[in-house]
DNA sequence: AACTATTATTGAAACGTTTCCAAAGTTGTG
DNA sequence: CACAACTTTGGAAACGTTTCAATAATAGTT
């Protein structure tokens, strides 16, 4: 591997010029500049980012923490962070935590270790106290501290869209149905849009969640169907696309038809819920708009400029399937 | 942040005395171990990665090169990927391509300034000239030379038991359908082997391929459609699930009845399949064994143990659904 | 031409590791 | 106790870049 030295020594300069000439500083005479330019394309010269990063001690990596990359949120929301850090030349590092607050505090030692510039976090967890401040984060969907700044959907707005569209869709005896997340987290809100516009339309209304957000789909559905109570249920607001289409299959083994007994909203939006059966209506995050903001932030963070809000919601809007 | 020195001067110790306790080196007496042990803990030091790596002249980082990570059969895939790859210590950088060959070249002249310690690659184009030998790569469905090695599913297989499934659900006949893949490409052994059977069973069928391979799938199928031909197809086997999935929501456009009409398969097994509508029918790749199988041999290959074969094809195996 | 102000260039030092040679320490043997 | 053989340790050198203080070159002014 050719280097600076081998550049420098080829165009008879010395070492700081070429340096400046690949970062493209100001003072280097045009004629300089050229005879650089020359050596470096006859060796073939690539600048080994690695010894910059290290010289520089930061590199240029932006780790993305999610539970997991099979998730189709997330992957869509990989997607466009990748796509919108490639832009500003950032690498992205792909870390799937499981949803396990051990596997989580282990990459963050990991990231920190490896110095990466920045994290975008989507965690389940309540991490604070091993957030290293040398590294800025941004956080999906879930608060941590003041000093983290949030990026999320209007969970809470969404939840009364969902609402009120089952109700238009004739529901009476609505539920909302997931797994319990923390307190700090944003998708809680979710069920207290769904709670506020249940009780504002004078409803009676169910809200079942399981509280180990590790158990297995099925148990949760056995034991939501063991209660008696949620047979009545004409509707249901499911935490996500992925939770929804779940219940949807599980309610169809228990002759329950979607959605002539039971209507169903989602929330997300996954790209392929128009395949599933039936198509699902749902509560679109606008994933695009949640990732490019969260890289932006997170850029602006890294590069030291102070930031706006401590949170920050993107507009839902509800999409229409055939499951309302 | 503290360094090694510091360790090293809390010790009473020499730097090379610290560094070998670090790195497990044999040859230090337990009671220095203990010595350095007990400073490391209490500066709370934690060795620079990005140093180590620039000494080294490698990184810990490997890239996964694919199209789009929003394919679930990629975010699959790359979920155990990464998987397999924290185990061994080694991050995972993501890179989308789009599936086009600027940006796969590019995403390589990355890789390679960023010194990853290798590469896992599902690339559309033909880009031997560009590989740098310096940087380990294995291929997953994509033959490059004989000198990278080639992990994919049983390609010709799932073509044959795809078509003798059609078969046996009463099609005579059938189509395949998919996009123009390169020579070198495995996946076109799918083709090959529908063919090959359909052959062997005396069918008549129609292959129909779109030549340009980041087409939008909606002039697709409105070209399929117009050849009068195509109405007569009593059974597609189609090139991805989600291939198939979106040929079944054409075809129902055009008042065709999957699987009354037509029968269907299609080729992955992606996970969210059970919740199409209906049940896709398909020829499932072993994903996980795929994934670990490519980790393995590029960590054998970065090692410089020397890799057995060529080309891995792991076995795949029918999945019935409700579209045959 | 002499001097000043400005612009362009040089190369040593530093970043935090690992490695390796030389030196010091330890143990065993006759 | 002297010597050999082995084990353990110290610290300089090196990895490839950026930065910065010092220096050289050039342009501008009188």
């Amino acid at each position: 591997m050719t280097n600076l030295k081998q550049v420098a020594e080829l165009a008879g300069v010395g070492l700081g010029t070429v340096s400046r000439v690949i970062n493209n500083h100001v003072s280097v005479k045009p004629t300089t500049r050229e005879k650089v330019l020359e050596a470096i394309k006859q060796l073939n010269y690539v600048p080994n980012e690695v010894a910059r990063n290290f010289k520089m001690q930061k590199s240029n990596l932006i780790a993305l923490l999610l539970p997991s990359i099979w998730n189709p949120f997330f992957s869509e929301l990989a997607y466009y962070i990748e796509d919108e850090l490639d832009r500003e030349g950032y690498k992205l590092i792909l870390c799937n935590s499981g949803g396990k607050p051990s596997k989580e505090l282990y990459y963050f030692d990991i990231l920190n270790q490896n110095k990466v510039a920045g994290i975008l976090g989507i965690t389940y967890n309540d991490i604070e106290d091993s957030l290293n401040n040398d590294i800025p984060i941004i956080s999906i969907d879930r608060h941590f501290s003041k000093t983290v700044p949030c990026v999320t959907s209007d969970n809470y707005s969404g939840g009364r869209i969902a609402m009120r569209e089952l109700y238009n869709a004739g529901v009476r005896k609505p539920a909302f149905i997931g797994v319990v997340t923390k307190v700090f987290s944003e998708t809680m809100l979710r069920k207290q849009g769904f709670i506020d516009e249940a009780a504002a339309l004078g409803l009676d209304y169910v809200v079942y969640e399981e509280p180990d957000p590790l158990m297995d789909e099925l148990s949760f559905f056995n034991n939501f169907f063991a209660i008696k109570e949620h047979h009545e249920i004409d509707g249901v607001f499911a935490i996500t696309d992925m939770f929804a289409a779940r219940y949807i299959e599980q309610a169809q083994k228990q002759g329950i038809s979607v959605p002539d007994d039971v209507k169903v909203i989602g929330y997300d939006g996954i790209q392929d819920n128009t395949l599933f059966h039936p198509i699902l209506s749902t509560i679109r995050q606008p994933v695009e708009t949640m990732a490019r903001t969260s890289v932006r932030l997170l850029l602006q963070r890294i590069e030291g400029v102070p930031i706006e809000h401590d949170t920050y919601r993107i507009p839902v809007e509800f999409r229409q399937g055939k499951t309302t």
